[in-house]
DNA sequence: TCTCATGCGCTA
DNA sequence: AGCGCATGAGAG
């Protein structure tokens, strides 16, 4: 591009760059160059440097001496119009530097010069597959790549590397008519019949279908096995029939397979999006989803930000769980902000869960959402009965009560499958001196280390991630008496095998599966045999099911229903009510037991007495109360830096400030980790009657820097948790 | 965020 | 004076 000093602007473009500012910035347009449209990356000069940048809007004038922009970078926009308004309002809502939030937007390798391709994959396949071209003898490239073609009979764009061949030399092939080019369209295994949904499901259907064009949220409430996602293929089904797209968030990627397969099945082709999809690639499907190419997305939570051409309905698939809230840099929750999005494109919203939120239920109770209930298990058993297990001067075996392991072995003598559920939140195997009561920490974060037998013995921090050795000797008594605290699935493992030496046993938790594949196998091997025993953690709450399962023994529930974050009762009576849910098939009603040593606790007899539904209203009594989510707006201001004064002085200023509003403002406090990589964090909890007051609170503090660059700092609004 | 200018303490 | 580093301001 030629230098074009004394040239008129043809206009003039706002400009949002990738870095921490709240501000934007306005560039000239060159003459000879068309306006690109909001959304569209730009090359600019920003200092000494150049970055991308995106326009998000177009002026006639600027009060500033404006340099020009260097390159347009796409033809057509990246970001479509309406995220780049979901862009200011996630810097509004959360309260975090516009710049910043286009960061997280934006799918990684937009930053790049590259282009994405829009163009759809071509597959090259053999005219005539007796053919026999002359290939000179020195040409063995192209030897080789024709008698790959030979043995493929045709090749597809993304196999080439993988096989060796070069485009080069299928050009030449094309132009002597050997073979064939053409666009890749995946094979639609014509639709499994859509199935025959219940009558719930229907009117779940038809609820929904109703609303298509209109902005209206549906809690969609169903028990594990009801069909939730009969009911999401349904919809999306009428939505594409009026050519529209659709959007399905899930939580973790772990869980995505059956459902992919499903959506496939369903409808052929479907764009996955998710961390582990190679960053090329992911930016090419975006492109393509905009252009329309691509109709029903299914993604984890930065999927809510892909810019669609014509979106019809956005799902949200186990709306309750806590991964759709990012936990560092723009802290948003991905169901909120598809809420907030198919609100403002006048489409639906349906978020499903088996478990919702106290929030969801709460929108519902009050008329935001509008619920629908599938209460049915077609096919399936009945829900397990829920027991408590007072386990206050009762022996206990490695973390299981007595009558924990009497119970178990009569389901395993019946050739029935127990699963040991152990809430792990807060919990680990600690590494103990019983004469002195040394225990082993991280160096840099205030955590107590877990120890772990695989691959050996070994300590790890599970905030940092730093390992250690496990020492024989205590480094401060240095006798050797040290013994590992907490019950820990390896440690249920091994009473288990000396009770039980003849039963299968199977472990399940990051450190016996590290990859999804070897999850898969055990999880096969676990619904291949009649018997054996099942340990894990949360894990086993995701998308699997265990239909030979006919007793949950749940262990360490007091952790969570005691827990001082006011959000751990809800997170575990969720892991609870999930799992159950899993178990058992129609012949058998299951039983679950939880082991407490808090028997009388409310919100746990509210669950084994009148199950979900029965402790969301204990739940919401104790947070009416307390004025807690969702009775009260909440957000958490944490600084953090490697001097602790300056971190809790400038935690303090903060907190100052917002003390001259009307809010309520607790701290500054450490945070209940008091020290993370060598920082250390303080924090203070704020508490608004209305949303307004928060958000007119937080707006007086947001652009506060602190003295020292060495401290940072954050805004939660809505926070998951409260370290 | 990144980059640069400024100014302070320290050394020589 | 000259270097290294912390601090603060500005970027269009």
């Amino acid at each position: 591009m030629q230098p074009m000093e004394s040239s008129q602007p043809s206009g003039i473009v706002r400009v949002v760059v990738p870095r921490r500012v709240w501000d934007c910035y306005d560039y000239a347009v060159p003459t000879n160059v068309p306006i690109p449209a909001v959304g569209t990356r730009v090359r600019v000069p920003l200092g000494r440097s150049r970055v991308t940048g995106i326009v998000v809007e177009h002026l006639d004038q600027s009060g500033f001496k404006l340099k020009e922009l260097v390159k347009v970078l796409d033809d057509i926009p990246l970001v479509s119009e309406d995220v780049v308004e979901l862009g200011r309002w996630l810097s509004d809502y959360y309260h975090h530097p516009l710049g910043s939030v286009f960061e997280t937007i934006l799918p990684p390798g937009a930053r790049s010069e590259r282009t994405a391709k829009t163009r759809p994959e071509q597959v090259w396949a053999l005219v005539d597959s007796n053919a026999n071209p002359k290939i000179r003898a020195n040409a063995h490239k192209q030897r080789e790549a024709w008698d790959t073609l030979v043995a493929h009979g045709q090749v597809r764009e993304s196999q080439l590397k993988h096989l060796g061949i070069q485009l080069s030399a299928l050009a030449k092939f094309e132009s002597k008519g050997l073979v064939t080019r053409r666009d890749f369209e995946p094979q639609f295994t014509k639709s499994k019949e859509s199935l025959v949904p219940t009558q719930e499901q229907q009117t779940a259907i038809e609820a929904i279908s109703a609303k298509l064009g209109e902005a209206e949220t549906f809690l969609l409430d169903g028990v594990t096995g009801s069909g939730k996602t009969e009911v999401y293929l349904q919809v999306i089904a009428t939505v594409l029939r009026q050519g529209q797209q659709a959007l399905v968030l899930v939580p973790e990627i772990a869980i995505t397979p059956q459902m992919t397969r499903r959506f496939e099945e369903r409808f052929g082709k479907v764009a996955v999006l998710h961390s582990m999809v190679p960053n090329a690639r992911r930016f090419d499907t975006w492109a393509q989803i905009s252009t329309g190419q691509l109709s029903v997305v299914i993604g984890t939570r930065s999927a809510i930000f892909v810019p669609f051409a014509n979106l019809g309905v956005i799902v949200v698939d186990e709306e309750h769980d806590s991964s759709y809230k990012q936990g560092d840099s723009l802290r948003y929750s991905a169901r909120d902000t598809a809420v907030f999005r198919a609100n403002r494109l006048s489409i639906p919203c349906v978020l499903g869960s088996a478990t919702p939120s106290l929030e969801s239920i709460n929108n519902a109770r009050n008329g935001r959402y509008r619920r629908l209930r599938l209460s049915h298990r077609p096919g399936m058993a009945e829900l397990p009965t829920f027991h408590v297990q007072d386990i206050r001067n009762t022996p206990s075996i490695g973390g299981l009560s007595e009558p924990s392991l009497h119970r178990i072995r009569e389901h395993v003598e019946r050739d029935e499958q127990v699963l040991i559920l152990i809430n792990r939140r807060g919990y680990a195997t600690q590494y103990f001196c019983q004469s002195c009561g040394w225990v082993a920490m991280c160096a840099n974060c205030d955590v107590k280390l877990t120890w772990h037998s695989f691959p050996d013995s070994f300590l790890s921090c599970h905030m940092c991630g730093q390992r250690y050795q496990a020492v024989q000797e205590c480094p401060d008594c240095g006798k050797a008496d040290i013994v590992k605290l907490g019950v820990g699935t390896q440690q249920i493992e091994q009473t288990l095998a000396g009770k039980f030496p003849d039963v299968k046993l199977f472990r399940i938790d990051r450190d016996s599966v590290s990859t999804n594949r070897r999850l898969e196998t055990q999880f096969r091997q676990l619904q291949e045999t009649h018997d054996g025993i099942l340990i894990g953690t949360q894990m086993l709450a995701k998308g699997h099911h265990f239909p030979n399962v006919t007793l949950v023994v749940v262990i360490a529930a007091d952790n969570g229903f005691l827990a001082t974050d006011f959000r751990g009762p809800e997170r575990t009576a969720q892991l609870i009510v999930q799992v159950a849910g899993r178990a058992g098939r129609a012949s058998k009603r299951g039983e679950v037991w939880i082991q407490s040593f808090d028997p009388d606790n409310p919100d746990l007899n509210a669950l084994v007495e009148t199950g979900y539904d029965g402790f969301v209203e204990t739940e919401l009594k104790i947070r009416k109360d307390a004025r807690l989510p969702p009775f009260g707006y909440m957000a958490v201001v944490l600084a953090e830096g490697k001097d602790a004064g300056n971190a809790e002085s400038f935690c303090n200023e903060v907190l100052a400030e917002l003390r001259k509003t009307e809010l309520t403002v607790l701290g500054p406090a450490s945070a209940p980790i008091q020290r993370v990589e060598s920082q250390f964090r303080f924090q203070g909890v704020i508490i608004a009657t209305h949303r307004s007051e928060l958000h007119a609170g937080l707006k007086t503090v947001e652009r506060m820097r602190p003295r020292s660059s060495l401290v940072r700092w954050s805004i939660d609004v809505d926070p998951a948790d409260l370290s």
